[in-house]
DNA sequence: AATGAATGAGAATTCATTCAT
DNA sequence: GATGAATGAATTCTCATTCAT
């Protein structure tokens, strides 16, 4: 526990101030200063300050995609499946704002380039999401639960820029609406677009678990 | 027109340099060197770095929201406003596809922090569209054209959101449906979101100009 | 002349210290400090403190270089082109008895490495003399003047190596004998090594002109 | 034994690194991983990275110096034993080119320095060749098997450096001879230039032992 | 003897900005 | 208006060494 302990303070640190400041308005002096950890530290535990930013995206992201993940596979319906995808993202973002503050102020820029080795794998983690995103939507087109009117891909890639641009003004506090509401919109909103029958407009149809 | 074209000149080195590899990643010397001036030409037409940034960032923000305005007070019903609204967002996009990129990969990091002032100033420019946007529902809710099912205010801030994740998207490789058609997709989108009638789920309703 | 100043300030100051303490042992801000400017300048001018040393670097491996190629153009007898070549190198490094000292040091370290680039192409500088010896030997051989025991090339890569090391020695102290008298003993030396016929051991036939 | 392995790791290890990269550019975390120990190790058996060089170089330099030493006290002949001592050095260095490699890296960078105390002890040892050269010149001026058109001392510091300069040119690929020939190549050269009659000139005089 | 986390004093380099010409 | 040499504060990173366990 003893020797985990300065890395853990490390992050904490970093992950305040680069959610404050910014990754680039954020010197290793202060982040090792407000950890209260020398200098050198930082890079004995991560390498170099990207080191320290990757460490942070990786836990956040990992778990973000692992729990989309294991959602999908539930093998719901594909409107309710939407419906607990976009309830999951607001929910993992409640939990984890300030990690997703950073990645969303600093991501691609700290993640963009080569089009291989780490940059490009770390990318990958997110296009996963498009992936899901598709799989879900095909899953409600042949369930009869939801209504495409463009290729599920396309529908897929324009769904992850909706979460994501909601998600960042969220966080930048350019929408003031609070977390759950926000969820519950979009949720409709997505819902009502997609929505198979005119009739249920407006309404779900069955018991959605959540 | 000798003093306005070195200008000019660096102007479109620094949107081009802007774009390629972002604010934080292009020094001053290089945006000299591309423009074929000296570098304390920079600081007589602009003032500082930031200058430039903000000359390309008001060129472009104040065009937009101009456009944007102009259509809202045109006085067309809500739908057909709302529409015409994405169709102009997809529009201008496309004609400064290099500012764009400038301003979505810098923004709000230049822009951000004092509540007051020059830079409090820029955030208001984009705030506006909200405004705009709310003006749009309510006028959509009024006439009948626009079903709301959350308040105006609200839903046009997840309205900018929704357009603001796109288009970065977009914008940076990560959606692939070409410009026009993501147009498209995004106003059908919010059209069947905000429909107002069950009949009408699917169908546009009356002729929109666009 | 003016703009000129401060650049040569900085090559007095850093051609100083690196053959004083040697270039890993030499910090920019010394330099800078030495040379009376900001540290920012050394950038400024060479871009880099490597771009200091190769500046040094060429400056004097040029004029070597060259003078030696020039000795060797003018088609004298083998063994007086020998006689003239040894003599120029001693000439040449007690009139740039620093610049050689700094480049003893710490070549091959700074120019060593990659295959091609800047680097091998530095390296090739020196390589030249090799081939301009194994000329002046094949000459020798072919005049009647040298006698060689060796192929020609083998011969000259020798002799550079006899060169380096007793200049080296020369200059960081370990041989004491005064510069003249140290190229009187190798041109003595190799010329008895070299020597064609058994009558002629210790005398020069013909008058050489140095 | 389990505590001499260590020991013999890290030696082995840091002569590897010294020799491929250079005494400066090796970090002592980069010795600790390549010799399977942790960092700590290396300064409960050498006190510094210093002493690590220092015992490589101590124990490079007392076999070479000794095997000089005993050679020289043979008594044979002053020809015979210039003969030997050449022949001598080249083998040792075949027989230890790592870390002959290492100290013409990075000697006299590691030893020079202060006039007195160690560093100048460890130059002591190399400077005791210039005595024996000295001497076995001594010896052959009077028993008529060499010839010096010079000083003793002098033409024994420049045979150092003639030693010195091709033996280094020779690790560092710059004379491509292979190490026997080349051996044989400086022999011939030197008893050449020593030769005492002009009738043995590019004869050798009796039987060598080599 | 062995470990390896922690240190902190440097080191090279970057770059927006200034100002004398 | 235009220049570009000069600046120096700030920043990331290196690494030999120490010391509690």
């Amino acid at each position: 526990m003893g020797e985990t302990q300065k890395r853990a303070a490390i992050l904490a640190a970093a992950s305040r101030l680069f959610a404050e400041k910014g990754y680039g308005n954020t010197p290793t002096s202060e982040i090792a200063r407000e950890a209260g950890v020398a200098e050198g530290t930082l890079y004995h535990h991560f390498g170099s300050k990207d080191g320290i930013f990757l460490t942070i995206f990786d836990e956040t992201a990992d778990g973000y995609v692992a729990g989309a993940e294991s959602l999908v596979r539930e093998g719901r319906p594909g409107a309710d499946t939407l419906r607990d995808f976009i309830g999951f993202h607001f929910d993992y973002l409640g939990r984890h704002a300030t990690q997703f503050l950073i990645i969303l102020r600093d991501f691609p820029e700290r993640i963009s380039g080569e089009k291989t080795g780490p940059a490009a794998f770390r990318r990958k983690k997110f296009s996963r999401l498009t992936s899901l995103l598709s799989e879900i939507l095909d899953r409600g087109a042949a369930d009869g639960t939801l209504r495409l009117r463009h290729p599920a891909r396309d529908t897929a890639e324009m769904l992850r820029g909706i979460l994501y641009g909601t998600t960042r003004h969220k966080m930048l506090g350019i929408i003031d609406v609070p977390l759950p509401r926000l969820a519950t919109m979009i949720t409709d909103f997505c819902g009502q677009a997609l929505s198979p029958t005119p009739e249920t407009c407006g309404k779900r149809p069955g018991g959605g678990r959540r």
